[in-house]
DNA sequence: AAAACATTTCGTATTTTTACGAAATACGAA
DNA sequence: TTCGTATTTCGTAAAAATACGAAATGTTTT
């Protein structure tokens, strides 16, 4: 891949920033998962493991991937794991596809 | 990938419509050309070419990606070759993230 | 301390994405 | 028809994404 910065490029740090947004977003199981978060707000890593049809550890690498993107956190809430939106992101998110989209 | 359908998933063909534009967008310089398609409607491959630090082939495979995902159509104008914004797919983009992100 | 659990990390395999240059295609102009 | 211009397709290589099961981790209960 490139990657390269500093090269005279027209494309902007807000439209790499939305690449990595959408690339986040694409997977079923992430827009799955998010929106769940979006309407409750928390759920277990348990819940979402008994719907979705996948290997825990795949599930697992996908809530690391929604965690990297810092779109969730999750809070240790024994036996279990309990993961959150973060909201101050999905406020981003919000905002970069409303801009993007003229909405 | 998985792909299956007709197994018992919570996942809904909505949510793996938006996964899939969302893997579209999920490219800066695809995120650039649609950017400037909403902006000004059209445009031709060679001035993005100019524009975009990538090698044309690398160019025409990102412009068939966003063919492929419906999001732009291109039209013979000799010597050239003029993308256009694909406005209906378009809409229902903005429609698909408007009901995620609650807009 | 050992057992029971929920979840993650590791190792690995397969598929997809991204990128390039060379060659192919399409088409108007000479 | 041959040339020049614009763009795409092909072949290929390297990196990233996706998936799995086994093993590791962390915590509570026994």
């Amino acid at each position: 891949m490139n990657g390269a910065e500093g090269t005279a490029t027209s494309i902007t740090e807000e439209q790499t920033r939305l690449a990595r947004i959408s690339k986040a977003l694409s997977h079923p199981v992430r827009i799955y998962i998010l929106e769940l978060l979006s309407k409750q707000s928390c759920c277990y890593s348990g819940d979402l493991a008994e719907e979705i049809p996948l290997a825990r550890s795949t599930l697992s690498q996908h809530l690391k991937e929604l965690k990297r993107a810092r779109l969730i956190q999750g809070q240790i809430h024994p036996p279990k794991i309990m993961y959150c939106l973060n909201e101050e992101t999905w406020n981003e998110v919000k905002e970069s596809y409303k801009k993007f989209l003229d909405l």
